[in-house]
DNA sequence: ACCTGAACACCGTTCAAGT
DNA sequence: ACCTGAACACCGTTCAAGT
């Protein structure tokens, strides 16, 4: 059988989603489209492009058209899209983190909170900061929310279940935080 | 020869900081103790747990005793002491992140933030939010500092180096979200 | 352009047995 | 209490060769 790069990532989706990102082997991979694991070689560098090329289409999936309202209303919802978008998939975060943590995949969802942040009154050299503090909370926050919520149906330690998900107080601590320095500054 | 847990850990960080995270194989680790890889499991029960081991004893030995000083002040130098601690060895960050999420390994940091924040007057309910946003951007921050750090000096990829280290700032963006939520509240 | 087959140099973990 | 030795069931990656 004869793959193109996007079936190979999307049977990787498959079996992230069904075997979680421990089980997602470059020789389980081979056998689930019954091919040779070198064959996989010839889409790919190596696993970690593999990696990072899933972790952009399960960004690309969850994507939301930016919609012209105020700048932290925005934040709030490349935020919340992020989330969404990794929650849909098992161990999506812990993807997404692993290939941020090697400096792969996209910037798009960095660009966006930019973008949206240059209208927030900020000064220009905090922009980047901000951005980059949104974007380690709301990965923090997922890859903790995703853990507990797997370590709880898998039956593993798991402390007290979170009341309900903190995401959006915790989000707004810190998008107060900026409208803070945005004032002042 | 015969070695005692601590000695075992000792030498793990030994191999952390000179050969990294990746290296640190239990197999490795064996050989650089002249011991049978299986003899490590005399003194963990897993992988898991030994890494564990070694992020408890790198957060030990980074701890600072917590002054008698301003809860927002606290917090900073409760947040510094966690990333000084982490960058003082090797793929520290990673290390440290890895063992929270798989939810082991002590939680002397968060603890530590929550009594500051309960002197801060933020509604109770907030408390544990905002010390793990406070811990996510420290541990996101940190990683990403680190990588790029250490791709740097590695010669890969890396884009522009990070100005200075924006750690304060970004803290500080975080702690004014507090104040902000602790004056309304 | 895409794949095979074989090889290389590794992993974590278990377990009966030794001292 | 701590370790050996051997085994089991895996890894990622390379490379010459095939179609």
């Amino acid at each position: 059988m004869r793959y193109r790069r996007e079936d190979v990532v999307q049977r990787a989706i498959d079996v992230l989603d069904r075997y979680g990102l421990a089980d997602l082997s470059m020789r389980r991979l081979g056998q689930e489209l019954g091919v040779q694991p070198s064959a996989l070689y010839h889409h790919f560098a190596n696993k970690q492009m593999l990696l990072a090329a899933l972790s952009d289409e399960i960004l690309r999936r969850g994507a939301r058209p930016v919609a012209a309202v105020a700048w932290d209303e925005r934040l709030t919802r490349v935020c919340t899209a992020l989330r969404d978008a990794m929650l849909a998939y098992r161990d999506g975060a812990e993807l997404v983190g692993t290939v941020m943590a090697f400096g792969l995949g996209t910037v798009q969802p960095y660009d966006d909170l930019a973008t949206a942040l240059a209208d927030s009154g900020l000064p220009g050299d905090l922009v980047p900061t901000a951005a980059r503090t949104l974007l380690h909370f709301v990965l923090g926050h997922t890859l903790d929310e995703q853990t507990h919520l797997q370590a709880g149906s898998a039956g593993a330690i798991g402390d007290e279940p979170r009341a309900g998900s903190d995401f959006a107080a915790g989000l707004g601590i810190v998008v107060d935080g900026i409208r803070a320095s945005a004032v002042v500054g």
